[in-house]
DNA sequence: TCGTTGCGAAACTCAGACGTATCGAAATTA
DNA sequence: TAATTTCGATACGTCTGAGTTTCGCAACGA
């Protein structure tokens, strides 16, 4: 049994607790998740949260928006996977992985976070929309495109027309929605209602 | 002779200086409106900008709530008038008042409240859902309901669909659209899109 | 073992805002 | 004129939280 050298030579003393920034981070979704805003969170309510001293912290991050960033950060993506059968199923993938983010309360701080703070900390969000938002977003746009393509959209069809129907739907009733649960549905719903329009089809 | 007081008499002193109570409402609906939320918004800047000493708020409004309650209490829902000829004009002229709002800081900071506040202002919320929201929801419903009815919707559609569907696509062009004044004919074209659907119709 | 660095806890300084109190001036009634 | 109340301004004590420093201890390499 060889024991690997580290690419970089570990520096003297006592090495930084991979626990403690892992506690930080979980304690900072954590507030947030629970519809705290970016100025009502404090480092020391972080602290005190994930057991650590303040000291732990500004170590690590030098102010309380860069944590932000980092915590969201850790927040990955993780688009569905498309099967690329239909326009619309692809759609229903990823509205319906809205639809499960929205009950997560750690994912839910995402899109708290995305809609009030955006004005206040212009470069958090900055960052933080090419890191989540960008993503779906690209992948919504490529499924419209696909489909504008392939026949199955009206080939008049704006885009971002598009991509606004389907995600401030979903968004829509995430805040306005009866309260708690997303009906298991509501993709197919969304989805379905606009691919057909709300006016009656021969 | 003795003097009968009237119901209403006016107590010695100098009176309540009108203007600075429209002064101070005005400087915290302009603070709002330029995206500070309610936990960042404070007493001492409302004052500053409204012209008017500490003393004069307190003297009105126990605490910052109250005042932000008041203050948007005064942003009345002014509903446009329907015509009542189609389903189609109706639906346009609730969404185009929707974008020219959305175009005021004054209006804006509304959208900006509703967004953001709600799990931390509870009560406040309540009061300003149905001062602000619910007159504005209840004739988008009428219409759609209407619409049902005439024929000139689809007898399948769910109405509170319909409903997230026009209200949620105005706000994501608000919240996500291009920078600045949203143009002219966005009313028309979501209005159309979300009747027609988006896919190919023969 | 020794030097170095990280740890949590606590104390510290500094800034901002709250809510109150006080001031002289102004506005109003009696 | 006298009494009363509000005005804006300012000072005050308090509190909260940022960010720093210090302390004794723990974990690591040499």
């Amino acid at each position: 049994m060889t024991i690997q050298e580290p690419a970089v030579a570990r520096p003297a003393g006592r090495p930084r607790s991979e626990k403690a920034e892992k506690a930080i981070i979980e304690a900072t979704l954590d507030l947030l998740g629970e519809g705290m805003g970016v100025s009502e969170l404090s480092i020391e309510a972080i602290a005190t949260r994930a057991g650590v001293g303040k000291t732990t912290i500004y170590r690590r991050w030098s102010n309380k928006e860069d944590l932000v960033v980092d915590a969201l950060a850790t927040l990955k993506a993780p688009l569905p996977e498309l099967g690329g059968t239909s326009v619309r199923d692809d759609l229903i993938s990823l509205l319906d992985a809205m639809r499960r983010e929205a009950g997560q309360p750690r994912s839910r701080c995402v899109m708290n976070i995305a809609m009030s703070e955006a004005d206040r900390y212009p470069q958090l969000m900055e960052r933080f929309v090419k890191r989540a938002i960008t993503p779906r977003r690209e992948a919504m746009r490529a499924v419209i495109e696909r489909g504008i393509a392939s026949g199955e959209l009206n080939p008049d069809l704006d885009v971002d027309m598009g991509m606004a129907l389907l995600s401030g739907t979903m968004l829509w009733h995430t805040k306005w929605g009866p309260g708690g649960e997303l009906a298991p549905d509501l993709a197919v719903r969304v989805v379905d209602v606009v691919l057909a329009g709300i006016t009656p089809r021969p």
